[in-house]
DNA sequence: TTCATTCATTTGATTAGTCAAGTGAATGGG
DNA sequence: CCCATTCACTTGACTAATCAAATGAATGAA
């Protein structure tokens, strides 16, 4: 027992960094009344907006029915519309959500650079991103069933 | 706008990997009946049995509130027991959890270690782990507000 | 024209987690 | 000896996701 695979061990050190991070940037994020989730979806949409709800679904790789909720948490908050286009729903800020994003998007990305600029040189950090990066394209391939 | 910085690509990397790899585990957990979360309490528990649900809360890094109601549901399912002892919960597996551990783990473990061997050499997985673990360690550090 | 198909979205049931307030047993100071 | 505190755990209200079934609008063949 307990022969634990060095795969298993980088896994484990994934899982438990990324649901701390998450922990600390909700928190973080609580001074600009938005959540890591919602900070992520609002990104995606300023970037590629107007969008439907299944090309965002795509970009945030959330499923139809997780980004349906979402979006409507989002809706009644005041920071996106979505407007019945054909048989689609286009989305796109408001003028709340664009300056909720704005305040805090530069503060934000900064936080989430700490993590790694506390503890790894320049060298380093470029290192992680070209093998994290190999890792996730990798898992990125492996189709899930239906979708 | 737009000036993303390295370490927030590489934070996005890291959910956007960590997100589709535990779909993926899930979906390959199926066949065991198990879940990605409910393998990682299970195994936790294997290893340190018997401890407490405070005590176990902390291996996994969960609240006591979130760790609770795990229990709960893997109480319901016959995998594990808790004693009440003196002021504290016990917790140990079941033969039925023990068996479905086992079941599942030589499996399990392959499978967390495909998604970096099949793109990375011997040489890269052990960078990897190093960065990581310091990543891991230096988000750790810092305090949660209530805990 | 109408009815079946397709496509985008929604919704119900469930898992998994958070925070914060509540409960209940054992302990310890006045 | 009693009452307040502490400790371990539970619970209510919520966010965020999943899957799978339902809905609803536009299209296209009979």
């Amino acid at each position: 027992m307990q022969k634990n695979t060095r795969g298993s061990l980088i896994w484990l050190r994934l899982t438990r960094f990324t649901h701390q991070s998450n922990l600390l940037s909700n928190e973080f994020l609580k001074q600009y009344d938005l959540t890591t989730a919602q900070f992520d979806v609002l990104m995606q949409i300023s970037t590629y907006e107007p969008l439907t709800q299944s090309e965002l679904a795509e970009k945030v790789t959330v499923t139809q029915g997780g980004i349906s909720r979402m979006l409507t948490r989002l809706e009644k908050e005041g920071l996106i519309v979505r407007k019945q286009e054909w048989k689609t729903k286009t989305i796109s800020l408001t003028d709340k959500g664009r300056q909720k994003l704005d305040n805090a998007f530069e503060a934000q990305l900064a936080f989430q650079s700490s993590f790694f600029e506390e503890c790894l040189s320049e060298e380093e950090m470029k290192t992680l991103y070209t093998l994290m990066s190999r890792v996730q394209r990798n898992s990125e391939k492996k189709e899930l069933p239906n979708r």
